[in-house]
DNA sequence: GATTCGTGGTC
DNA sequence: TGACCAAGAAT
């Protein structure tokens, strides 16, 4: 695959100038900040935007300090305190990998990629991503917006493949600069100048410090080609109705009845189908006589 | 590799 | 208004 004749150290220094300018104020990037205040704040971002994670994020530092502290609640509660930030499965993982941390690392946050992404719900992006703005280590991060500000500036293409693949991966680690400290530098910038500049639609491209380097921008920005990219299907999905399930049992702060639950769909089958995949995902925990409740 | 899994904001 | 999308992971 031929590589871009972009400069990239030009790249780096114009992309992480910009960060130290532009770059947003969150709590998870304070110097004071903990690996542990740093891993929650990269599993709630999982799919999530980090306007919605923030508030979030500060209530369960509050709350459960520290891994020992999560894990000495009951999952119910991590899931009732994760509220409507979406992939409640994360809240149940988040749980888990606490208690993973208290039984296997002495109640902190692991330090390698390797030992992170054992962690119940921490993938190749998490383990990348924590190993790098927790403790240092360059990893190649590569989240969608990563993938994207890629795309664009060095191979001209408005967004990339559907999936992470191998050539982007080592595309990614091509980008990178070598320099350790460089390579943190970037990693963090250029994950928000596609958060904030080089969005998936409506890209700011005036306002992009990269914008007489980009390939994408040079070419005249063309629109994607290929198949249409698929679209999450939402209305009337299982998703949907364990969506609305889930809230009502957090709502509640006792056990509920299958009877008060029936009208969560038009079609009852399809309630109690979800309700048993939330039973058999461990968010919902059922009781003697069809009640059900939040795990304890 | 293709699917599934929540929720809310944006245009 | 409805399609698109957001610091992905698990199966």
């Amino acid at each position: 695959m031929p590589l871009s004749s972009l400069p990239l150290h030009a790249l780096h220094a114009r992309v992480t100038g910009w960060y130290r300018e532009a770059g947003r104020e969150l709590p998870w990037r304070e110097p004071d900040c903990s690996p542990w205040g740093i891993f929650v704040s990269e599993v709630m971002a999982q799919q999530t935007p980090l306007s919605r994670v923030e508030p979030a994020w500060r209530e369960w530092m509050q709350r459960w300090p520290t891994p020992a502290a999560l894990a000495a609640a009951a999952p119910g509660e991590a899931v009732r305190a994760w509220g409507r930030l979406g992939y409640p499965r994360r809240a149940l993982r988040l749980h888990e990998a606490a208690t993973a941390m208290v039984q296997r690392h002495a109640g902190q946050v692991p330090a390698t990629p390797e030992e992170l992404l054992a962690l119940p719900g921490v993938g190749g992006y998490t383990a990348a991503a924590v190993a790098c703005f927790a403790f240092g280590i360059p990893e190649v991060v590569v989240d969608t917006n990563v993938r994207r500000v890629l795309a664009r500036t060095l191979e001209a293409k408005e967004y990339p493949a559907p999936a992470l693949t191998r050539a982007e991966r080592d595309l990614a680690a091509h980008a990178m600069p070598a320099e350790r400290h460089t390579a943190n530098a970037w990693n963090v910038a250029v994950m928000e100048l596609g958060a904030l500049v080089c969005v998936a639609r409506g890209p700011r491209c005036e306002a992009c410090p990269v914008a007489d380097l980009c390939a994408w921008n040079a070419a005249g920005r063309p629109a994607h080609e290929g198949p249409p990219r698929r679209g999450q299907a939402w209305r009337g999905t299982d998703r949907q109705v364990r969506g609305v399930l889930l809230q009502r049992l957090r709502d509640a702060h006792a056990d509920v009845h299958v009877d008060l639950l029936h009208d969560a769909a038009a079609d009852r089958a399809q309630v109690m189908r979800c309700l048993d995949s939330l039973v058999t995902d461990g968010l919902v925990e059922p009781l003697a006589d069809d009640r059900f409740r939040l795990p304890a």
